[in-house]
RNA sequence: GUGUUCGUAGCUCAGCUGGAUAGAGCAACGGCCUUCUAAGCCGUGGGUCGGGGGUUCGAAUCCCUUCGAGCACACCA
């Protein structure tokens, strides 16, 4: 279905280009002033000084062309040269019913040519529980993929695990401290290892911390890790062994995690998938002339003429010959081409990070890594501060557990639900239920929380003001769809039903305002994806459901008599509820029953 | 120092491909529950869009400048 503000466009277009003037003079855009019409066009202004006439004057021509059009209510010129447009309610009620007979799509076209994209979020490290730190990349990342599976692109999600370099060589040193028995470190030992794994999770996430701080104390701890790195990257097969045990530990306790966000991966792949990869990268580089040495280290050039400050070089190899950082990302963009061809890579991390991914796009781009039209994007995200401005600290300083953080929310939304049961007669809902209710708002709250935001900016999470429930939040939005829901369930609790139905032209203000944003859905999800702007997102939904509340609230649907009326507003409330609970779904939450 | 992002109501944020009176939420104040969930609805007050200059018929939006804040500046990830 076409965008209704195209639609609009067009029938403004040809009257302009019917009076003589350009056809770029056409466009139609959301109105600023809702109070004197619905839709504007200010080409007239804009059409004066091309054709030397005031602006009043081509307003007026064009208005009288479109007048008695039968999409129209209203298309007057005004003032400077504004031209003013309502629609004709029968005209906007078939819009709606057209979107309500797409199933699934509700207008949204599906892009001719489908892209392939991977998205490249998460970050989580093995061996370290997930910590505040990994919420935006997750939320965002998530909702990007959603969003663009959505609008019909090929997403592949990419957790990209960070299991590589100097971490893994302090657990087996710890290892070896605590179980020098352990075959893995018996270098004679040829036989196959284990299947069992000799720790558990939070043995791992125990070993770790520990290592770290006894290697900052202890040089030759230090010493012994970093050996351990490199015996492993070397292929040590008993090292080798370890880390697939250390990997499948953290991986399935990362999933369960993950899983509790709504968020889950395609693949689950971590910069060690990227190390087969680096020899033959590294001496293609080198081959074409791409790579040089400077000051030890082996580097590609990534400096542009425009640059208004000079781009360091993109760091292949270190000068003690190991990769690091930017090698990693680059064969791993080496595998993506060859097993996914993608048309485009989208990376989601802290926007501290944008200096290395000039670095590293450049320097894909410039080696033939990719090819010239590949995307490569990066969203960097801002920080995640507390209620006094500096990044969210626990309280005594500490970084947070992600799963602590949920928890807390979690208990704070249960203590929430059940204070309101006591008011609410009528509803009852099981302990169960509650719980199970409380975890599905928790999580709109967090995730509306941040993705209403820009993704770039920095952002306060305060856990007072997202567990309070009031005004522009996730739990709004839900207990909006649950009050639809409500209705629903006794309208067809009753036996009624809605057949042979229609959405009717509107029969109230504020129920041509609903209609009105309901029709916007198409435009709305093309440029949030096209902008990778999920909090588009987010404020379109908050308005859609102001607009519902302030129908719902003068409109008396159950006990409407006239029986044709009450089965278009039902139409109208069906719609309503598929439209918010497909963007909720693309924001990577959903809506409970009852709350 | 260089580069970069940002500065909008008391607080948290939208708006920025230039357009008509700069919008929300929170907080404050005042209404609305015998009728579909009041986590709601309706209303009031609150702003030199950091300052200054410029471009334009028209600027929160574009350009310059200045002040202030954050961040980044090759062998960590």
């Amino acid at each position: 279905m076409k965008k209704i503000l195209d639609l609009i466009t067009d029938e403004v277009t040809e009257a302009f280009t019917a009076c003589g003037y350009d056809a770029k003079y056409g466009r139609v855009t959301l109105s600023n002033r809702p109070d004197l019409c619905e839709f504007q066009c200010n080409g007239a202004l804009a059409a004066a000084k091309e054709y030397k006439k005031a602006p009043f004057l081509i307003a007026d021509e064009v208005a009288a062309k479109l007048a008695g059009r039968p999409m129209f209510s209203a298309a007057e010129s005004v003032k400077p040269g504004f031209l003013n447009l309502k629609l004709k309610e029968e005209y906007l009620a078939s819009y709606l019913s057209d979107m309500q007979a797409d199933e699934g799509r509700y207008g949204c076209e599906k892009p001719g040519q489908p892209k392939t994209i991977i998205v490249d979020y998460g970050g989580a490290n093995v061996a370290k529980p997930l910590h505040v730190g990994h919420l935006r990349s997750a939320i965002i990342g998530e909702s990007i993929k959603r969003m663009g599976r959505f609008v019909g692109h090929r997403m592949i999600g990419d957790v990209h695990l960070g299991d590589w370099g100097l971490q893994m060589g302090l657990i087996i040193v710890e290892l070896k401290e605590r179980k020098p028995g352990l075959v893995y470190f018996d270098e004679s030992y040829t036989g196959e290892y284990p299947a069992e794994a000799p720790f558990t999770i939070s043995e791992l996430e125990e070993i770790y911390p520990t290592a770290s701080k006894k290697s900052k104390e202890d040089e030759a701890y230090r010493e012994a890790a970093m050996q351990a790195t490199g015996e492993l990257q070397q292929g040590r097969r008993g090292y080798r062994a370890l880390l697939s045990h250390i990997l499948n530990v953290s991986v399935t306790d990362l999933k369960k995690n993950y899983e509790s966000l709504n968020v889950s991966f395609d693949l689950w792949k971590g910069e060690s998938d990227a190390q087969p990869y680096i020899p033959d990268m590294v001496q293609r580089m080198k081959d074409e002339g791409f790579a040089y040495m400077s000051d030890g280290a082996l580097v590609v050039d990534v400096s542009e003429e425009t640059d208004a400050k000079e781009v360091p070089p993109c760091i292949i190899l270190k000068s003690d010959g190991a990769s690091l950082y930017s090698t990693t990302d680059l064969a791993t963009i080496v595998w993506r081409m060859q097993d996914y061809n993608p048309d485009g890579m989208i990376y989601l991390a802290d926007k501290r990070q944008e200096l290395h991914f000039i670095q590293v796009f450049r320097c894909a781009r410039k080696t033939g890594l990719v090819k010239p039209e590949t995307e490569l994007t990066h969203i960097g995200f801002g920080t995640m501060n507390g209620k006094d401005g500096k990044p969210f600290k626990t309280r005594d300083g500490g970084v947070m557990r992600l799963e602590y953080l949920v928890n807390e929310i979690n208990e704070e939304m249960l203590k929430k639900i059940n204070e309101n049961q006591k008011s609410k007669e009528n509803l009852s809902i099981s302990p169960k239920e509650a719980e199970e209710t409380a975890r599905m708002v928790a999580l709109a709250a967090i995730k509306y929380g941040d993705l209403s935001n820009q993704a770039g900016k920095d952002y306060i999470f305060d856990i007072d003001r997202f567990t309070s429930f009031e005004g522009n939040t996730g739990p709004y939005i839900l207990y909006t769809i649950v009050r639809i829901k409500s209705i629903l369930n006794k309208y067809y609790g009753a036996g009624k039903n809605t057949e042979g139905a229609a959405i009717e032209g509107a029969h109230s203000g504020s129920e041509k305002n609903l209609m009105l944003e309901l029709s916007k859905f198409n435009e709305v999800v093309a440029n949030a994806f096209d902008e990778l702007a999920p909090h588009k997102l987010c404020a379109y939904i908050y308005e859609l459901a102001n607009a519902f509340n302030s129908f719902y609230h003068e409109t008396k649907i159950m006990s409407e008599e006239n029986e044709r009326i009450q089965k278009s507003y039902i139409r109208l409330l069906e719609l309503t509820k598929s439209i918010l609970e497909t963007c909720i779904d693309m924001l990577g939450f959903s809506a409970p029953e009852r709350m």
